[in-house]
RNA sequence: GGAGGGAUACCCAAGCGGCCAAAGGGGGCAGACUGUAAAUCUGCUGGUUCUACCUUCGGAGGUUCGAAUCCUCCUCCCUCCA
């Protein structure tokens, strides 16, 4: 691609696709105009070591500016992660370990190189001028804003109001990261909706300095596979980028077809205009599912390769619309103690139940089946020798083996 | 420093001496329907040797035939006053 080749209005059109605001959109056309290479910033708590496809919202936005020449700096907040940030947040985050933080910062940077050119891309620590600030300093930095304009922010306003705590030191992250783009000196900051203040301290923090404020640059939080709330991995709602092809295309396949336009808007690399024709053929009778194909086998290639994704596909194809049994189920071999097996114990012992309990219900249920036959009564036992598939619902299998 | 309120299962939240494995909602799981959708309907949602038994209601003791419920101490959280 020449990206550098676009038109000014071209690369904006580009930048500003799917973001929630640019501020101020005159400003990055200035600095875009500029002709100079842009230092472009976006800060990542190492919290979570395993991306998945909500953080990367953010970062194709960031290889968008990369592939327009800029350059990407990915910052690694080793030393607010010791803060832990109070964003979003009804509760004071518990501050990591440095341990934490560097094996965490780790797997991130490895996982980011699946979009991001790793020569493109500059990796920094915020610990590496952090560390080495005075207490004079901090204090001097901690005089540069005030609690009135602190407590503007809105997570910090409802806790305050609603009586929860917050400590002094919560006050410090929106300052250190605002820092962060002093010692950068960073053109642009992206992050999602709710970091919007501490990127606009950023700016005030620059000004201050005498810095040309950078130019914040927000968007949109995507929704994880319930389609309402955030996608987040303790949530347990979220499509992993390490995740296997076979999973990601069950995920992708899973959530509702008005989410499925969301992920499209904010995840594909597709041409705006490529999108409108699939929401047209939707409309005149294609069928979404077909769509939602297309968008898991795009995901699929993304972070493994196009082969991955026609097998994916295949398997999928396979295990639901012939019923037939995936090929990759976990083989359990079964050791009896006196010749058989309860049915519950079974389930159990193969890993398909979380207790024999668990088991119990599901057989009740009648969600339990061997071989395709549906087992219904819980007290059945499987003789030693017995060797098949057994099933729990539609999605858990094992090839088991009595012994 | 003083005065009050609270801690219940994954989450929110009832219960305030026996009928409590603990209402209701959310979430989750399963079944039906489907496009492995969504929406909807139904059931389940502590453990086990499963029509029975065992362990749970912040922690430790105590009262009682019997406690999530009463008493004592402890821990944590919140509110108001200073």
């Amino acid at each position: 691609m020449s990206a550098t080749e676009l038109s000014i209005e071209d690369a904006l059109e580009l930048i500003a696709r799917g973001t929630e605001e640019i501020i101020k959109v005159e400003e990055l056309e200035k600095k875009l105009k500029s002709g100079r290479k842009l230092r472009v910033k976006a800060g990542f708590d190492p919290t979570a070591p395993d991306l998945h496809v909500g953080h990367t919202v953010l970062i194709n936005k960031l290889k968008v500016f990369q592939d327009l020449g800029h350059e990407v700096i990915f910052l690694i907040g080793d030393f607010t992660g010791m803060i832990g940030d109070p964003t979003g947040k009804n509760v004071t985050r518990k501050p990591l370990t440095r341990e934490d933080v560097a094996e965490n910062a780790k797997t991130y940077q490895e996982q980011i190189f699946k979009i991001l050119d790793p020569e493109k891309t500059t990796v920094a620590f915020n610990s590496s001028w952090m560390d080495a600030m005075s207490s004079q300093d901090m204090i001097k930095l901690a005089a540069s804003y005030t609690v009135a304009r602190m407590l503007e922010r809105d997570d910090f306003e409802k806790r305050y109001k609603s009586g929860q705590p917050i400590a002094i030191h919560e006050f410090l992250y929106p300052l250190v990261q605002g820092y962060d783009s002093v010692a950068l000196k960073a053109d642009v900051e992206l992050g999602g909706t709710d970091q919007k203040f501490n990127l606009l301290v950023g700016r005030h923090l620059q000004q201050q300095a005498g810095q040309e404020p950078q130019v914040v640059i927000t968007l949109p939080l995507l929704e994880g596979l319930d389609g309402v709330q955030k996608m987040s991995k303790s949530l347990g709602n979220y499509i992993g980028i390490d995740e296997a092809p076979g999973e990601i295309f069950g995920k992708v396949m899973s959530i509702s077809d008005e989410l499925m336009w969301r992920y499209f808007d904010l995840l594909s690399f597709r041409p705006t205009a490529e999108l409108d024709g699939l929401k047209q053929q939707v409309a005149e009778g294609r069928n979404p599912r077909d769509v939602k194909f297309e968008l898991a086998q795009e995901l699929i290639e993304r972070f493994h390769d196009k082969a991955a994704a026609d097998a994916a596909l295949q398997g999928f194809l396979q295990q639901f619309q012939k019923g037939a049994i995936p090929d990759d189920i976990p083989e359990v071999t079964l050791t009896t103690e006196d010749g058989a097996m309860g049915i519950a114990h079974v389930l159990k012992n193969a890993g398909l139940c979380a207790s024999t309990s668990e088991a119990m219900r599901m057989i009740k249920q009648g969600a339990v089946k061997l071989d395709g036959e549906k087992i219904t009564d819980p007290k059945t036992q499987l003789p030693a020798g017995t060797e098949g598939v057994l099933q729990v619902g539609k999605r858990k299998f094992a090839r088991i083996q009595l012994q």
